[in-house]
DNA sequence: TTGAATGGTCAAATGTATCTGACTTAAAAG
DNA sequence: CTTTTAAGTCAGATACATTTGACCATTCAA
């Protein structure tokens, strides 16, 4: 998502693992949907709970999620502005998947670092 | 993977998003499992099949898998050389989530376009 | 003796995702 | 009259992923 490719939108008939990274390859997008599956965010409150991320990426982030129809932005007209953003039903069809990523990270973490500190001393004496 | 925070290596106890997209979130790591699901390839084989893919990624990328234990290289000593790729086991265990993010592509593609469609025409006239 | 093929390496250039910091709007509180 | 708050926007800088193009070693075939 986010870089042009999208545009190009995506190949029907590829529909390969490129189309989901171009998707959410990026930095952001996974987590915030990640974090809104327990209900409603406010943008401040996504802000807190990241923290690292930036103003900007987290606007950019949530209008890109907004435009393919995975969150929904509801504003509140007060002052000071309140907006909420909550998965739709279509973005909560992807957290099975999601969950499914993190379970395979949890469970194969060891056998990752076994085989990285393998690679530091490749049987040296 | 491939930039720096991995090293950083990952924190057992977050085990979140975040690791998953330092592993896979470039733009080639995914494609080359997905590719060697059916079995071995050579360098040049893989080169082929991604077209778009730089020597230097190929090798990088090849580099990082292997070293996180996810792909086996294997080298005959020919001329002119040989080298061949495979899925290690633990590589194996990411393919049935890799299935799953395609297909929710495929279910969901249909959606998200007409999400983004909906975006571009916001009930204007 | 030149060229092709394989599996690379390296330096430098490019592209683009992301960050930093300043600014905005509107009302309400001090 | 100044500050605070929430949810941004914008310009410019930075970081880093990726590409381009040159190069290497070795052997066989022309």
């Amino acid at each position: 998502m986010i870089r042009k490719e999208i545009k190009k939108d995506f190949d029907m008939a590829e529909c390969s693992v490129r189309n989901i990274l171009d998707r959410f390859g990026d930095k952001w997008s996974l987590m915030v949907i990640d974090l809104l599956r327990e209900g409603k965010l406010r943008y401040s409150e996504l802000d807190n709970k990241i923290e690292s991320i930036s103003q900007k990426m987290l606007t950019v982030t949530l209008k890109s999620l907004e435009t393919d129809g995975l969150i929904s932005r509801k504003v509140y007209p007060q002052i000071p502005p309140r907006v909420e953003y909550t998965l739709t039903e279509l973005g909560q069809t992807l957290l099975p998947a999601i969950d499914m990523l993190k379970k395979w990270a949890a469970d194969s973490m060891p056998a990752i670092l076994a085989a990285r500190s393998k690679m530091a001393t490749p049987s040296a004496p």
